[in-house]
DNA sequence: ATAGGGTTACGT
DNA sequence: ACGTAACCCTAT
């Protein structure tokens, strides 16, 4: 195991968030030391992983003065602190303790979602991706075979078929130039525009977040946990880094540290009055709000929250009791699962997050994960 | 399907 | 009264 592939895979897994710290740190204890310096993801990976400890004292609740207190000391940390992006390392909040902490809890959600793509979730689509097709279509034999046992033979089945029936119409797949945005063009749109040249770079090679690896990844870590990761990813990964190695590595340095300062203030949008095209004023009456019976979004899902969509009777025979409807809140679960999807699924990609947890989001719409997620995103860019 | 502008209900 | 989370509408 070379350090480059140790980097490979510490960049991989430190990124991820449902991996736990404790197979992490074995990890980084059995593998070459690398240095972080390199990867903002890997830097900011361990940041949060650190801040999370610090902020999740599962033993006891501690009461919030406590985590708070060692959440700053994580903050502070010498070691550390140059890896926080600048709204967390000079986070100060003048609320209640507790109050301090849920904006910190939060602001960390939200960094954990915006961490770049690993360079292994890049290279993994660059060879089952959007962009597969030319790399598969200018393979010679010897190189075909190696990819074959990277994604593995049904996978490399398929994208073979799907070669040949491009190269029957007679035709390669077009760039996609209005593909979705990635995590990092997420990240790249947040942070201040200083640095393009590294953001851009990043953009081009993720130009789809890849779907299945990281889905595997998310398996292999709650169904089988430390031992598969330890052997069975590392000769995938030193195959892949002297495949794709060059592409991948030695790009390392050109990549600048990621900059998360004050945002723009253009995306601040100040309401104004706006020339109202037509009847907008009017409620849709197709609209409807229901109640979320009691705040238990801790336990037990409620089964049967289903929206009762209005039928014809009750548009032309309004409800006398017109009980006024509560708007449906976002639970922390919710909340929570949606930064989860995005991180794994990409900014913009609400279908796909949707169908990722159907129980979670059953009563919400992908408009509704868009809305909120800019939400919680303007907690962050404002 | 998604982004973004706009509206409304709710909490303060 | 005001800011904002949740929701709605529409152009792309």
């Amino acid at each position: 195991m070379t350090p480059g592939d140790a980097f490979l895979i510490l960049e991989l897994v430190a990124g991820n968030r449902l991996i736990p710290n404790s197979i992490f740190t074995t990890l980084l204890i059995k593998l070459p030391s690398v240095s972080p310096h390199t990867s903002p993801r890997l830097r900011a990976g361990l940041a949060l992983r650190a801040l999370d400890a610090a902020l999740s004292e599962t033993e006891a609740p501690a009461p919030a003065a406590v985590l708070l207190h060692k959440a700053r000391a994580v903050l502070a940390d010498p070691d550390l602190s140059p890896c926080f992006p600048e709204h967390l390392a000079s986070f100060s909040a003048d609320d209640a303790p507790s109050a301090a902490v849920a904006d910190l809890k939060r602001l960390v959600d939200l960094e954990w979602a915006s961490l770049p793509p690993s360079k292994l979730e890049i290279a993994a689509e660059r060879i089952v991706g959007s962009e597969a097709l030319h790399l598969w279509a200018s393979a010679d034999p010897a190189q075909r075979s190696k990819l074959r046992l990277l994604v593995g033979e049904s996978t490399a089945r398929d994208i073979l078929n799907k070669l040949q029936q491009d190269a029957s119409t007679n035709r390669l797949p077009q760039l996609d130039h209005n593909a979705p945005k990635t995590k990092a063009t997420y990240v790249s749109d947040c942070a201040q525009q200083t640095d393009r040249a590294g953001s851009v770079e990043l953009n081009a090679k993720a130009d789809r977040p890849q779907q299945d690896t990281t889905r595997h990844q998310q398996e292999s870590v709650h169904g089988v946990p430390s031992r598969q990761l330890q052997e069975s990813s590392i000769p995938g990964a030193s195959i892949t880094s002297s495949l794709l190695g060059e592409s991948i590595r030695g790009k390392e340095e050109a990549i600048p540290a990621r900059v998360t300062g004050q945002f723009a203030p253009e995306n601040i949008k100040n309401h104004q009055i706006t020339g109202s095209k037509h009847s907008l004023m009017e409620r849709n009456s197709t609209a409807s709000t229901f109640e979320w019976d009691g705040l238990g979004d801790s336990d037990a899902e409620r089964p049967a929250a289903k929206r009762q969509l209005p039928s014809f009777e009750r548009i032309t025979k309004p409800s006398p009791t017109a009980a006024h409807k509560m708007r449906n809140k976002w639970s922390e679960i919710q909340e929570k699962t949606l930064l989860e999807g995005v991180q794994a699924h990409g900014k913009g990609n609400w279908k796909e997050i949707k169908m990722a947890y159907p129980d979670v989001f059953e009563d919400r719409s992908t408009v509704d994960l868009k809305d909120k997620f800019r939400n919680l995103e303007r907690h962050l860019c404002v």
